[in-house]
DNA sequence: TCAATTATTCAATATCTATTGAAGGATTGA
DNA sequence: TCAATCCTTCAATAGATATTGAATAATTGA
């Protein structure tokens, strides 16, 4: 992930709508959600505002689309997500691990089941 | 670090302005740099467009500030940094490390002289 | 083929954001 | 105290962003 896409990622995420959006659908899974499944987790929201929010998202990367039949499925991109995290430990932590340090040691408590695949 | 807080972090760091100044306050250490010493490593920028993205910074809790002499010192909240990766890690990653591995494996390599104090 | 379903695109509008240049506040050294 | 230094604040402006409602496109089942 260069700074452009860094810069498109923090730009798609700062917005609550879409902010929620990723959330979803990451909890969603590979299967994703369809546009107006999750229009209708947004409170209801319309679904030219959906789409607006949605291919701002998938434009910085951030989720992909296929089609399936009438509906249009969309799920979040985990290489992209992780690429940020990444983009904030390598660019903004090089030679202070005291900033990912804290990240890394609550992640213990969080992903603990993966740990042992990442070789930590 | 709670969902507004997370917006406007995303939001700060959507600006490339911003972006570069978060990694040189990071890599200046917790000793920071002045107002005007940032602006002349942002190729020169008005001090008025400093103030501007200095006190954005600043609202959005990344960076902090003190005055000495007649200088303002900027330096990056480490605290704020290391929040935001945690935060894209709980709320983005829960359920599926398969988004936050690949981070923490990347990180073995960039922060390994401090793995042993994350106890991980 | 036709109507219904699902979603995107477009135009208009209101709001937010970034930049510039001028003015003002705080601090220091003479 | 006065001028110089350093930075912030303010007003104006241009440009970007989000929302709404209407129009359009793709797909399916009858």
């Amino acid at each position: 992930m260069n700074d452009k896409q860094a810069l498109d990622a923090f730009s798609a995420l700062s917005q609550e709508t879409r902010l929620r959006i990723v959330r979803l659908l990451v909890q969603a899974g590979p299967d994703g959600m369809a546009a107006g499944a999750i229009g209708e987790a947004m409170d209801g929201a319309s679904s030219s505002r959906m789409s607006f929010h949605l291919s701002h998202l998938e434009h910085a990367g951030l989720v992909q689309s296929r089609r399936e039949g009438r509906s249009i499925i969309y799920s979040a991109s985990y290489t992209a997500l992780s690429g940020l995290i990444q983009f904030l430990m390598r660019d903004c932590c090089q030679g202070h691990p005291e900033v990912c340090t804290p990240a890394v040691a609550a992640l213990t408590c969080i992903c603990e089941p993966a740990m042992d695949s990442a070789h930590v």
